[in-house]
DNA sequence: AAAGAGTTCAAACGTTTGTTTGAAACTAGC
DNA sequence: GCTAGTTTCAAACAAACGTTTGAACTCTTT
């Protein structure tokens, strides 16, 4: 069943088996990227990749656990990237607490290393990502919600340290905020021109997004707490 | 080919023919905001509307154009509803202009009534429509960008007039922000359990949901303006 | 060169998909 | 009570889906 070879060739690295996986791979990042996971066939992967389709269930085992290889490989380093730039900061900073903006940096750095990385064709990649977060399928969001949670909460404790005016309740909801922000201006591109008046044509695209959604973002988790029933006596006004 | 019926009955005005297309309707945005548009068959739908399987087909034409109808039928009223409001706060100003929070709020309090109008079933409607946000289906974009693109319009000139000192295009860019974090944060719900350590149980959910979102970006939009190249000294200092 | 594990391949598996069909059922107007 | 138009229905359509199969093939190891 398993088809995970033992330790053996140690010397000549036999990458055939990994240039077929690889291959479908990358063929998968960009086709899920681009259709979405239900509307990407196995058949339109393999093709892409020039491999046979019986490939694709026989290194992956099926097209769900494809899909998760397709996360993994690039999340699962990016988020330890995440925590470790953190804690290098927070070492930096001695005994004093970070401020919202360095650690809105320790997030956004490691995606903008990840996007700028082109040989690892890492801006498919976040979009796929972006997209990945809004899918309604269970055994997705059990996956992301489980490799983001320890990210998550060592964020949260380094905002909670960076904002102790603010409960704790409303520093999560704050956390869903940018988490979601920052997916979702991923995941879009196209969905610019519905906003934007001009497309930016450049391919530091993804350094110049962040540079403008980090200090929104910054302002935002530095907002003064919420007045209770402010929207609603908004509401109210409004009838 | 057009099933549309030409403008006949005037009093006893059939409502059976409305109650199949509305049971496929009601049907329809239910499956949908829990599966999405390709996870979903015509199948699934017309047996959880109690009609035939044909009657999909017959009433809207294709699976696409029920998808699009769904949408419709309240995303338009919503839109107009909003433009209403923006315009009535704007008279109601005379010759001052808005701040960015009345102008947030109206464009959240019609999706706030919309959400609390359970009998129409609203809230499922707006988690399908923050996930209709993100799929990658170009008709969907397509679509939605038409649907959209007049009240984006009328609200960017809103804020530009709220926020003088921001560049047009950083007001394009924080417009999208606006509405990505507004349309994932409704598209949500589940997301929440990687953030937030506690499920609000509330039936007035998206009451307190906006009431906290509305605060956060009116901070972010009217944040300074983007000092050149900040991100980019960062990323450098972090190697 | 023989053996054997690992990989590729064409072909087929049984389901499920959106859509179409033509007859039956229903609802008016005359 | 017939007729015409609208709606419903069971059945079938071709196409596409994920997955499996068993034989061919490629290597390294002995």
């Amino acid at each position: 069943m398993s088809p995970t070879p033992q330790v053996k060739r140690l010397q000549p690295v036999d990458v055939s088996a990994q240039t077929t996986k690889t291959r479908i791979l990358d063929a998968a990042e960009e086709l899920f990227m681009e259709h979405g996971f239900e509307a990407t066939s196995l058949r339109l992967i393999t093709t892409a990749a020039g491999v046979n389709l019986a490939a694709a269930n026989y290194h992956f085992g099926s097209k769900e656990e494809l899909f998760q290889a397709v996360l993994t490989r690039r999340l699962d380093p990016m988020n330890r990237q995440r925590m470790d730039l953190l804690e290098s900061f927070e070492a930096a900073a001695g005994g004093h607490t970070l401020s919202c903006d360095k650690i809105l940096s320790a997030m956004f750095i490691p995606a903008l290393k990840l996007a700028r990385d082109k040989e690892t064709g890492g801006q498919n990649f976040l979009r796929l990502l972006g997209r990945a977060y809004a899918d309604p399928a269970p055994f997705i969001r059990d996956f992301l919600s489980q490799q983001y949670h320890e990210m998550i909460a060592r964020f949260r404790t380094a905002f909670a340290k960076a904002l102790p005016h603010l409960p704790k309740d409303e520093l999560s909801w704050r956390l869903h905020f940018v988490m979601g922000a920052l997916s979702y201006t991923l995941a879009g591109s196209d969905v610019l021109k519905m906003i934007a008046q001009y497309q930016p044509d450049e391919a530091d695209n993804d350094e110049l997004l962040l540079s403008r959604l980090a200090p929104f973002l910054a302002a935002g988790l530095m907002a003064p707490a919420t007045t209770s029933g402010s929207v609603h006596q908004m509401f109210q006004e409004a009838g």
